[in-house]
DNA sequence: CTGATTGACGTTATCGCTAAGAAAATGTTA
DNA sequence: TAACATTTTCTTAGCGATAACGTCAATCAG
């Protein structure tokens, strides 16, 4: 039988002082004496006191409690919100998940619902834009979470005009790095996979940090858009490569670079299944950290994401909001590592 | 300036009745007239009225809020947790999120956390058990559970012993299955690859089903175990296969079951190295469903296991008992899939 | 025309906890 | 020891919502 759970109320009967006593005491409030304090806890700890978060919550006004809400990649937003959540615990707070498909309108209402629970805060991944949809960047309600004085947080990609915290990879650097390091290798035609639907600013970020690199080299960029906006990115990284593969632009390419390590995935399929060997006769290098890249054949050289470091730091910056900093916003930049395996090969002298 | 939010008085003010009417009106209560309703509804979403779950749980002692602690393994948990929200957000509820480690301790602890945080309910993936460490299983704060009267469903493993709800995916059927393709396929000396540390009732259905269908067949099951408890599955699976290649008991090995599919991709790393063709020389199956797993070379054959049905149909089993229902407990078992790919090849009668 | 019934809201009393200020209890100083 | 300063604990008031009951007009039976 569910016994009514213990409260405040008999913890204070028990110890023979007033439930206000109590609560001072099990909050470690300097008022109550330490003798006090520890006959207090005691009690409570025999009757299996827990302190009830709706009523506390109900009347400080917080929840102890942050939204988060995310794509569907269960990969990366899995890490991520594990690195949020090693810093939530510490502190007590819990994540509320919920899991937004990629348009502005769901998010919406995920964020409406998450207000309803009187979240303290809210970690948020800013839904891709798909301009073929005519997808807007609701703005709007990011302003009505200030306005309303809710701290939030955007995590792996930011709105771009909006003044917000944000915590993001280095997308930029890392695209430059990456393209550099396949230039350095002797490669002159480097073409660059990506869907343009979905597109967000991190995506935004590693085309031109590609495109830069390119056109510093006096190189002509060759930035391949994967159309078929249904299929899944490693279905898409696929089919894009195959029309590469056959298309006349295509011709003298020798290293691929894609947007996201899934995609990589099904240009390796593609180029295995046209029988272009990797690396020798084309290079293959993509963003990412899924776990499985350093398995595929050959292994998948990648600019690896701080995953966890970004749920980590966006925690942090949030919880610091909630703890009332309000300093101006801060837009943290994660540096990304080259992680070098054989998908990239040696240098290209060989082939010359 | 964070403008108090907007409460049912707010709203009672407004529209000149009681607070409480307010509130029935909103949860459609058939006291209110139909005209009285519909005037309160627009005043309420005129002033942005959002009602405070806090309080609404406190007084009516439901959160609408499930706990759920899973491991860490980002990515199966991710599908899993997607199938669960989804479920979930039709109702308003949410999920509070807890990542356990593998341990009871820390997951006894995640749960008392969860518990103050007043959830109606849990998901739970009781925590692998490992031998070695003398992990007890924490079957007696399930029970309190039980006795506090909190329902929960256990996810993809259950406790054995303890009479609970719990959906999982037929792993001793998926291994009897994929046992059975690899001897129909002409194999005789099968190998079943597994981690005996975080054993858990998932793995050790499979090594039973497996074991099974070798001895059914008259031949000796050769169950190799990785004993790197340190080290990641992929790794693992790497490093066994390396020793079960070197060992004499190894010899004629034809065919390798992993685990699971991350396992798979290291003893796929493994045989490649060695030289060993997959499927021609050895060939590979396992248990799983990451998406990587058909675009490794060659792709892996797998028994799919439900992942997001496991989330979805926990869920709506943990509301059903939320909402009452004292029917006897359900062990819910959901069917794999043999997803065939190369990884296994075709008859081995070419090899004869 | 009176008393009973009903519909449609209003009153009241919490839910469990915490923030302030009041009140004891204790200690300090002249 | 009176008078004041300090600790330590208690009293009082809600936070925003809901459940159980109360009220009051309007309707209805007889």
């Amino acid at each position: 039988m569910a016994s009514m759970a213990t409260t405040m109320k008999d913890v204070a009967r028990r110890a023979g002082v007033d439930v206000s006593t109590v609560s001072l005491a099990l909050n470690n409030d300097p008022r109550i004496r330490q003798e006090t304090r520890e006959r207090i806890s005691k009690i409570a700890q025999e009757l299996g006191y827990r302190k009830n978060s709706l009523a506390r919550g109900l009347r400080s006004g917080k929840s102890y409690t942050v939204g988060a809400v995310v794509g569907f990649a269960a990969g990366f937003w899995g890490e991520v919100l594990a690195g949020a959540q090693s810093v939530f615990a510490e502190r007590e707070y819990h994540l509320l998940l919920d899991y937004a498909p990629s348009d502005s309108r769901h998010e919406e209402i995920q964020i409406e619902a998450l207000k309803s629970k009187r979240v303290d805060g809210l970690l948020i991944a800013p839904s891709d834009r798909n301009p073929e949809a005519g997808d807007e960047l609701p703005v709007a309600h990011y302003r009505a979470l200030k306005e309303e004085g809710i701290p939030f947080v955007f995590m792996d990609r930011y709105v771009p005009g909006l003044k917000a915290d944000f915590v993001v990879a280095d997308n930029f650097a890392a695209a430059r790095t990456v393209t550099r390091h396949l230039l350095r290798l002797g490669h002159k035609k480097i073409a660059y996979l990506y869907s343009p639907h979905r597109m967000n600013t991190g995506q935004r970020e590693r085309l031109d940090g590609y495109n830069s690199v390119m056109r510093a080299a006096g190189l002509t960029p060759l930035a391949w858009e994967a159309i078929h906006s249904r299929a899944e990115r490693s279905q898409e990284g696929m089919e894009a490569t195959c029309e590469l593969l056959a298309d006349p632009e295509g011709e003298g390419v020798t290293a691929l670079l894609t947007a996201t390590d899934t995609m990589a995935m099904g240009a390796l399929r593609a180029l295995y299944d046209a029988g272009v060997k990797v690396p020798d006769e084309m290079a293959l290098a993509s963003f990412g950290g899924a776990a499985a890249a350093e398995y595929m054949q050959p292994p998948l050289t990648t600019m690896t994401l701080p995953m966890r470091a970004i749920g980590e730091q966006a925690a942090r910056l949030l919880l610091s909001r909630i703890d009332g900093d309000v300093s101006p916003n801060q837009n943290i930049l994660l540096p990304t590592e080259l992680t070098i395996r054989a998908s990239c090969g040696a240098s290209l002298r060989k082939l010359a």
